[in-house]
RNA sequence: GCGCCCAUAGCUCAGCUGGAUAGAGCGUUAGCCUCCGGAGCUAAAGGUCGCAGGUUCGAAUCCUGCUGGGCGCACCA
């Protein structure tokens, strides 16, 4: 908060001071923190850049600009350094205060309405960690996003018809030959998501022996898409059981969702019979009576630039034979979020821990539910390889003329988690020459091979309780915080790569509880909290009440590492607003570790609470403390829990 | 063939819209528990930022061309 204003106060006054000095508009100042920390507390470059234009020496443009230069509050000083750099020092002492009071303070929600939709997991079997990935970077982002002030809307969309959930639904039909009644019962079992992994991964060689028995899909399909008939009724059953299991499995790691809207509803409710008359009125989508296309619908992108150098931009909506390709029902669920489709869906609440909806075509909206849709921002977690579909989705609503909704359609995108070969050869899988000499390898829901989400958690818990165990802390509650560890150590890990890097999945890696990982910042956190506990417990004043920080004079006490530590806590909030402008999550967990890392370093040269001098040791306590809410928040947007002891 | 992504220390990765001496973790080596928690700390070693040009006061960062790897480019979803 505080740095925000006085980075704002600064880029404005340097402006104004560039163009009366030397009737020289800029457009932007770059504001940024010093290599080292003896130049200062911010720099700019400015007078590098006017130096060319001005045709002037830029130590010159520098003295000038500093000279009498208007200075925010808690900048202490100006000088011009190094090349021409414009350094400023803040007065440590009145901005630790005042930061000590807004740490990491949210914005009001009153932002614009945005949909977030993410893990859409197809409904036939077990979570793995793939979808781990997408389901905590989109989790991660509505709480970022939230945070900012933006009204988010979350929905996991139920893909409950499509050929996934159809081939579970044909093994239990042709090759298991199970009654409705006894898949019923089967969904019963604890992990009726495993038993369809290995369901799904038997039909899918099946398949590949039998060529002919995809004739049983095809029907299969078809009589889910028409919603009537027992096939439709076991697709529903399993898709539901399966659903659930999703639910719960996302629940161990503080996911949550606002709506579920399932593809059988958008179909019942024949959202597409009306995008595709409002694609036909606008032109955007044509009749080919010729050519490679004849007897399709298609939409012509081949004028736009961001098609062009394709041999065939063009992009099928309705197949010759009538039926809808999946892109333009996406078409038409994306012009539903953004309200500009004119009908809607049902709502009933969905069995959970918490209040879920889920969409219905046939119910009255049950009283209660919430508006949803009608968004002005809508985010899809969707990975990279679907990218080409996310433009054309994109582009579908361009054509409709909806350009600020096509504007406002953004994909966030995210590389895949695939298996070193190691892990993947743990695994079973069958590893040639050729792939042993990869850096990885990709899973294969149709091979049955992955590594499960579930299973991944048990095991990081399993290993968590035992840590606290050991540590003798909290043993009597070691569960649930190793629960906490476990998870917080999972979400880290699928939030540290860059998003566009390929997690090659390793067992090692993912379990480790040292160095970059969950469990050292939160330790590092747990060990602030607790020296805070010791002194209440000793009866030890920490004087970090606004009362007391107020009463501060820390003015001349606050020395390097206690500042640096202040420092890169009021910096974190600019670092959030980045990583979601830039989709780029990772940006906090890399902040969070080195804060961290301070810290820890930090908390070993300087005792707190053995510290005799009141003053010192206030100063001390209010860098712990700072660093403290600063973590707890931070963490907090990760979806990581902070315990009292671990 | 076309498009997108990746290439930085032995390994896994940071490096903010071009800025001051390229940083972490793991691993290796050497240290640190009479002192708030060792899931820790201190230090050392380790770099042709894939290659070649270009842009400029300044390039790991931007542009062009290569090389190597990955992923897309269906009347599948």
């Amino acid at each position: 908060m505080i740095l925000e204003q006085i980075t704002d106060h600064l880029t404005e006054t340097l402006k104004n001071r560039v163009l009366a000095l030397f009737g020289h508009p800029v457009e932007r100042v770059i504001l940024q923190t010093p290599p080292k920390l003896n130049m200062g507390d911010l720099a700019t470059p400015l007078a590098l850049e006017l130096a060319k234009v001005l045709k002037r020496k830029p130590r010159e443009i520098a003295e000038s600009l500093a000279n009498g230069l208007e200075l925010p509050m808690f900048v202490a000083s100006v000088s011009v350094e190094g090349a021409g750099y414009l350094n400023f020092r803040f007065d440590r002492g009145g901005f630790t205060a005042a930061h000590m009071r807004t740490v990491m303070q949210p914005q009001a929600a009153a932002g614009q309405r945005v949909i977030v939709e993410h893990t859409n997991i197809n409904p036939n079997k077990a979570a793995h960690i793939g979808h781990l990935r997408n389901a905590v970077l989109g989790d991660t982002y509505v709480r970022c996003m939230k945070w900012l002030g933006y009204r988010v809307e979350t929905q996991n969309y139920i893909d409950d018809t499509g050929v996934q959930v159809a081939d579970v639904v044909v093994a239990f039909q042709h090759l298991d030959e199970k009654s409705i009644d006894e898949v019923r019962a089967l969904t019963q079992q604890p992990k009726f998501d495993y038993y369809c992994w290995d369901v799904y991964s038997r039909m899918a060689s099946y398949y590949n022996e039998h060529p002919d028995s995809k004739e049983w899909r095809r029907e299969t399909l078809h009589r889910m898409e028409s919603g009537e008939g027992e096939t439709a009724e076991l697709a529903a059953i399993i898709a539901r059981a399966i659903v659930r299991r999703h639910i719960e499995t996302m629940l161990r790691l503080g996911i949550t969702y606002d709506l579920l809207p399932k593809e059988s509803d958008i179909i019942a409710l024949h959202f597409w019979d009306r995008a595709f008359e409002l694609l036909k009125q606008s032109g955007a989508v044509i009749y080919e009576h010729e050519g490679k296309h004849k007897g399709c619908w298609v939409m012509k992108l081949e004028g736009s630039e961001e098609f062009a150098g394709m041999d065939e931009p063009d992009k099928i909506l309705v197949r010759s034979n009538g039926t809808v390709t999946y892109t333009g029902k996406d078409i038409a669920y994306q012009l539903w979020k953004f309200g500009l489709l004119d009908r809607t869906f049902g709502y009933r609440k969905f069995p959970a821990p918490y209040t879920l909806w889920e969409t219905t075509h046939d119910d009255p909206s049950q009283s209660g539910a919430p508006k949803f849709g009608g968004a002005e921002i809508v985010v899809n977690v969707i990975d990279v390889r679907q990218a080409y579909l996310q433009k054309v989705v994109k582009q579908g609503l361009h054509q409709l003329g909806h350009r600020k909704e096509a504007e406002n359609s953004i994909h966030f995108s995210y590389e895949m988690v695939a298996l070193t070969p190691e892990t993947a050869s743990a695994l079973g899988m069958e590893i040639t020459e050729e792939d042993a000499a990869k850096a990885y390898v990709e899973m294969s829901g149709r091979k049955g091979l992955g590594v499960k989400a579930d299973d991944l958690m048990d095991a990081l818990e399993k290993k968590a309780i035992e840590r606290v165990v050991e540590g003798g802390r909290g043993a009597e509650d070691a569960e649930e915080i190793g629960r906490q560890i476990a998870i917080g150590a999972l979400r880290y890990f699928m939030l540290k790569y860059g998003r566009n890097k390929v997690i090659a999945f390793d067992f090692n890696e993912a379990l480790a509880f040292e160095g970059d990982s969950g469990p050292y910042l939160v330790n590092s956190t747990v060990r602030a909290k607790s020296i805070f506990r010791k002194m209440a417990e000793e009866g030890i004043d920490a004087m970090i009440s606004d009362d007391a920080v107020d009463r501060l004079t820390l003015s001349e006490g606050i020395n390097d590492d206690m500042w640096e530590l202040v420092r890169m806590s009021a910096g974190l909030p600019a670092s959030i607003r980045r990583a979601v402008d830039g989709l780029e999550l990772s940006i906090i967990t890399h902040d969070l570790l080195e804060l961290a890392q301070k810290f820890n370093s930090f908390y070993h040269k300087y005792p707190i609470k053995n510290e005799k001098d009141d003053a010192e040791r206030q100063r001390r306590a209010v860098c712990a403390e700072v660093f403290r809410r600063t973590m707890v928040a931070g963490l907090e947007l990760l979806g990581i829990a902070v315990p009292e002891r671990m």
